[in-house]
DNA sequence: GTTTTGTGATGATCCAAATCAAACAATGCC
DNA sequence: GGCATTGTTTGATTTGGATCATCACAAAAC
C-alpha cells in the first residue's frame, strides 16, 4: 500500500516541490494517500477540460504542460521535470484543468487526490503557504515567459534558453539538451525549422550546437544576446519607489 | 481609521475579489486592517524586484501590471479593473514582486499587508482557498495568454479581444474600448501601428471601430474569426482520458 | 548488410508585424 | 482662438518567422 519512494526521491521533493518546508508528520500524512504512477512517453495523463482532481510530482522524466486552440494549434506551456509539481493550482478552485499533460518520456509520478490536498489545507494552515508558494512559482515562470514572447525574438530566446541551462556565471561551457529539438521548439513558441536557423545565427556568437549537446565558448555573450545584444543599459534593479505612500 | 468603502464597493469586492465567500468576521476583520488609497493616472504602485509587501484590491479606476526587459522592452503582462485584486501570489512565497504597477486612470484601491495576509491564511485555512482560488484564476489567464500569442496573429488577438467585450453570445453589438489602443495594442503584444492595420482588416468581418466605441455586425463571425477563421473543427471538450488509470 | 523511419538542416518563397516616417485628429493649455 | 501635446491612422520598407519542399543522416528494423 505505501508507495515505494526511495531515499533519493523523498529528498528530491524536499528540495524541489512544495514538500520542502513540510514537517515529518503531514509529509507522511500525504505520501500514504498518494499514488505512484508510471507513464510511458507519449501517454496523456489529462486533457484539458477534464475535472481537476489530481495534483503530480515527477519523481523521474519528463511531463510537457500544453494547450489545444480551437483550430487544432497546440501551444506548450511548460515542460516539468523530477522534483517538480505541476495542476497543484488547478486542484484547488478551478473545476476544470486549463491544460492537458501528456509524458514526453517515461515518467514516474506520484499523484494527489483533490480531496487529500483539500482536506490538508483545512487542517494545516502552514500546507496552504507551501501550496500558495508553488503557484506563486508557476505564475512567475509564465509572467516572464509572456515577457519573453512580447519583447524577444526567436534567437534572443534561444539564447536563453541555453543560458539557463549553463549552471556558472561565466566562461564557457558544453551543456546536454534536456529533450528533442521539436519539443525545445514548442517550448519557445517556434517550428523545428525556425530553431535551427535560431541555432545558426548564435554560431555568430560562439555557440555551437551537435546532435544533443551544445557548446558554448561565452556564457555572457550568450546572456548579453538574450537580453537584447549590445548597448542596452541592464536593467536596474531598485527598492526605492516602494512604500512611497504610507495608509492614510 | 476605519476605511470608507461604500455599500457599492463592499458588494463589488464580494462579485469579484477573493473576497467573494469570506464570512462577515474574516471580512471585516481583513477591512480593519486594510488601507485605502487614491492614486493618480501614471503613478507607479511598485516597480519589479520591490520587496513584494502588499496586495492590491481595486476600488475603482485601471492599473496596469508588466515588465520591463533589460534592454527597456516593455511588456505588459495584464491590466485589471474595479473588483480585482492583484499580487496575492507575490505576498505569498516570492520575497519580491515580479512585475511593475502603474495606475493607468485615476485609481482607488484598497491595500492589505503582507502581514495581515500570512496571519489571517494561518488562522483560517477556508481564507487560504480563497487566495488559492484567486491566484488560480490569474495562473489561466496567463496560461491563456500564453497560448494566444503562441498560435494567433496579432489580428486574431485583437478579434479575440474584441469578443470578450460583448456580453452576449451572438447578434450584434457596439461597445466602448475599456482604455486607450496604445494600452490594448501593448495587452494584445504588439504596437499601436499593427493594432490600427489589424482593426482595419477586420472591418472586412463587421467590425466598426470609430474613436472609442467597437460596432460588431456579428459576434459569432468574430469569434470564429478570432478561433482559426474558416473551417477549423471547434475543440471538443471531453472527459474521457481522465482517470483511465487508477493507482496501482 | 540494406531498408525504413524519425529527426534535423537547408533553401525558396510568402506573410505578418516591426520600423521609420509623415499626416491628422483630439485634447488641454495659455 | 492659436498652439503644444498626445494619441491614431496611413504609407513604404525591412525583418522575422512560417510554410513547403528537399535533403542529410543517424537510429532502429528487417
Amino acid at each position: 500500500m505505501e508507495p515505494l519512494l526511495t531515499d533519493g526521491e523523498l529528498a528530491l521533493m524536499r528540495r524541489r516541490s512544495f514538500f520542502g518546508g513540510l514537517d515529518e508528520e503531514l509529509m507522511s500524512s500525504l505520501l500514504t494517500d498518494a499514488h505512484v504512477h508510471q507513464a510511458n512517453a507519449g501517454e496523456i495523463l489529462f486533457i484539458q477540460g477534464d475535472l481537476a482532481d489530481t495534483c503530480f510530482i515527477i519523481l523521474d522524466g519528463w511531463v510537457k504542460l500544453y494547450r489545444l486552440s480551437m483550430d487544432g494549434g497546440e501551444a506548450i506551456v511548460s515542460v516539468y521535470s523530477r522534483g517538480q509539481s505541476f495542476a497543484e493550482a488547478a486542484v484547488f478552485s478551478m473545476e476544470t484543468y486549463p491544460v492537458a499533460a501528456e509524458a514526453v518520456s517515461p515518467v514516474k509520478l506520484l499523484r494527489i487526490s483533490r480531496e487529500i490536498l483539500h482536506q490538508r489545507v483545512r487542517e494545516n494552515p502552514e500546507f496552504a503557504l507551501s501550496i500558495l508558494s508553488a503557484t506563486s512559482i508557476h505564475l512567475k515562470q509564465l509572467v516572464k515567459q509572456v515577457e519573453q514572447l512580447k519583447t524577444h525574438t526567436g534567437t534572443q530566446r534561444v539564447a536563453r534558453f541555453l543560458g539557463s541551462l549553463c549552471p556558472m556565471e561565466d566562461g564557457s561551457c558544453t551543456i546536454g539538451l534536456p529533450y528533442d529539438k521539436t519539443l525545445i521548439a514548442g517550448c519557445l513558441g517556434m517550428k523545428p525549422e525556425s530553431l535551427s536557423r535560431a541555432f545558426a545565427k548564435l554560431r555568430r556568437i560562439g555557440v555551437r550546437v551537435e546532435r544533443n549537446a551544445a557548446a558554448i565558448s561565452n556564457i555572457r555573450n550568450l546572456r548579453d544576446y538574450a537580453n537584447g545584444g549590445d548597448g542596452g543599459m541592464p536593467y536596474q534593479r531598485t527598492n526605492s519607489v516602494s512604500n512611497r505612500y504610507s495608509a492614510h
